[in-house]
DNA sequence: ACGATGACGTTAT
DNA sequence: TATAACGCCATCG
């Protein structure tokens, strides 16, 4: 396990429950601000019955951008989610000003 | 070492 | 709003 991974998962864990961040927000409070898409790539190598809440990471327009993975199955994060209070709009996206969250630990 | 890949983000059409 | 083109980064084969 590399240690980029763990950071990801570390920060992850620290997202409280209701509430989402973003894979560029994770990628920043990395001192990566450019890496994004690896953070995305780190949440992919979890297994399933995984105890980091993967689920509150979306991207930044406030959308999943996890496909389903078997037909059938109409979004299983959208549910984790909306299981903890989220609320998705008219058009799948959530209101990132109003449940995003951001590191408290993290200066600007 | 090198090119391809993906749960991204921003900008330009 | 939707799509495409790039740039970025850690991994993989």
């Amino acid at each position: 396990m590399s240690q980029f991974y763990e950071d990801v998962y570390q920060v992850t864990c620290r997202i409280p429950a209701g509430r989402v961040t973003t894979y560029g927000a994770i990628a920043a409070m990395l001192a990566r601000p450019m890496a994004a898409r690896a953070v995305g790539y780190a949440l992919s190598a979890l297994p399933e019955g995984t105890s980091v809440p993967w689920h509150r990471v979306i991207n930044a327009q406030g959308r999943i951008s996890l496909k389903d993975r078997h037909p059938g199955e109409t979004g299983l994060q959208r549910r984790l989610l909306e299981r903890e209070g989220v609320v998705f709009d008219s058009e799948d996206r959530v209101d990132l000003r109003l449940i995003g969250w951001v590191d408290p630990a993290e200066p600007e």
